[in-house]
DNA sequence: ACGAGATGCAAGCAGTGCTCACATTCGCGT
DNA sequence: ACGCGAATGTGAGCACTGCTTGCATCTCGT
């Protein structure tokens, strides 16, 4: 991992990085709209127009952020979720939406920049679309743990996805769905979408008001997620 | 209605219109980042310090923003939702959930205004919050409603919902929910975060590639989210 | 050792939000 | 009916932004 490539190679990423570093300390205090390319070049110690020679736009420099976001979240989620017994199926799914809502908070701006709303006439380039399937690939992994540890007979997938609303070529994408009914394929989709519902309202203040103790209800919705997801803690029977 | 105040008044509220209305429509197809003083000002017919006459400032002309887009979605939701048959629970939140989505695909920019991550310093007024708890209002209706056609004796709010980490304030501040058993009134906050959730992730793409036909999809979920609230249609015995 | 390409700089363009001193104009109280 | 004061619009200007371009410089691979 260390030194490789040429000095100018190396150079140039540790430049890169550097530019990156500071960004998103930018970033972090000030917010995605007052990033600023001339100040993030004063502040690394070099003209703005110097920052261009590894950005080609501030855009540019956003969407690194973003899969650096993507990233961190996902590695984030992978480790907490990975410290877990595996036959915890319940554990480990509260460790991983726990770790979501975590680095969430820590990293306001951050999660904003990924999941609230994309600037003006952004369009998420491809090279975002692999970081930005770590999270889900580890709870759909659960999810596949925690239906093959209980499977009964009948119940599979009947192939017609489209019925559901789901892209036939979800399941077979890579993502550990293969095999799933696709009753408990959508279920998790909607856990999914709830998830993130959850903390984003949280995080903007829209359950102000409504819940007090964040906490708590985050814990408690989780649970309930998974019981209808038939995800269950060990030493339990199915 | 028409023609109230003196003329001053008038001609200012005119002119306060008309500039929201111009923003609205940059807005629209510029994005909030992109919402330009200046040229808001030039297409109105105006210098660009005369605005600064209405608004204090560009946040204050989104705030603005913010607000009608709030009443704009409330009023869309109330209308569709009112339209249907009081008894028929189901239908009404179809109808309203459905009313909040082809809202925001219709106005995608302004709801993420509103629902997407706030922009850097900015935190709501309190202008905002009683056209914000609109569409929170209606859904708590219908869920209440619901309740109380199928109230069996017990089950009432034991008034500890600090353990579902709700606010106790919340069920007696105004919204239709008092006297509903507080696991009850939790499952609601939940489905309403996970309404706002799926619409945000279908509208900015985050379901690309595991959700195809949207709209079955979303049919089918807030099929499921009524079920899991006790919401069902006319005619049916609980 | 040398040449080429990578790197950084200064200046500049067009745009932004916002302020301020200045006209004008309108309408309310007398 | 009228005059004064407030409300309204103007234009210049400040400090900032993203981004481009021509030029120098410096470093590394051959």
């Amino acid at each position: 991992m260390a030194l490789e490539g040429t000095p100018r190679a190396r150079a140039r990423a540790a430049a890169l990085e550097e530019i990156k570093r500071v960004a998103r300390a930018q970033l972090a205090e000030r917010g995605a709209a007052a990033l600023s390319v001339r100040l993030v070049a004063r502040e690394v110690g070099m003209c703005s127009s110097g920052v261009y020679r590894y950005f080609a736009s501030r855009d540019e420099l956003l969407t690194a952020l973003i899969i650096d976001a993507y990233n961190a979240l996902g590695a984030a989620v992978e480790e907490a979720e990975g410290a877990v017994d595996r036959a915890d199926h319940l554990e480990r799914w509260q460790a991983a939406a726990t770790a979501i809502r975590q680095w969430a908070q820590a990293h306001p701006q951050e999660y904003g920049l990924v999941f609230g709303s994309p600037v003006p006439g952004y369009v998420a380039p491809q090279d975002t679309v692999v970081p930005a399937a770590r999270v889900p690939f580890v709870l759909a992994a659960i999810l596949r743990d925690a239906y093959e540890s209980h499977r009964v007979a009948g119940g599979e997938s009947r192939g017609d996805q489209r019925e559901f609303g789901l892209d036939p070529s979800f399941s077979t994408s890579g993502m550990p769905l293969e095999g799933l009914p696709d009753e408990l394929v959508a279920a998790g989709v909607r856990a999914w979408t709830e998830l993130f519902g959850l903390i984003s309202f949280e995080l903007y203040g829209h359950l102000k008001g409504s819940v007090l103790d964040g906490d708590a209800f985050f814990r408690i919705a989780c649970d309930r997620m998974a019981s209808t997801l038939g995800i269950v803690g060990v030493g339990v029977d199915a």
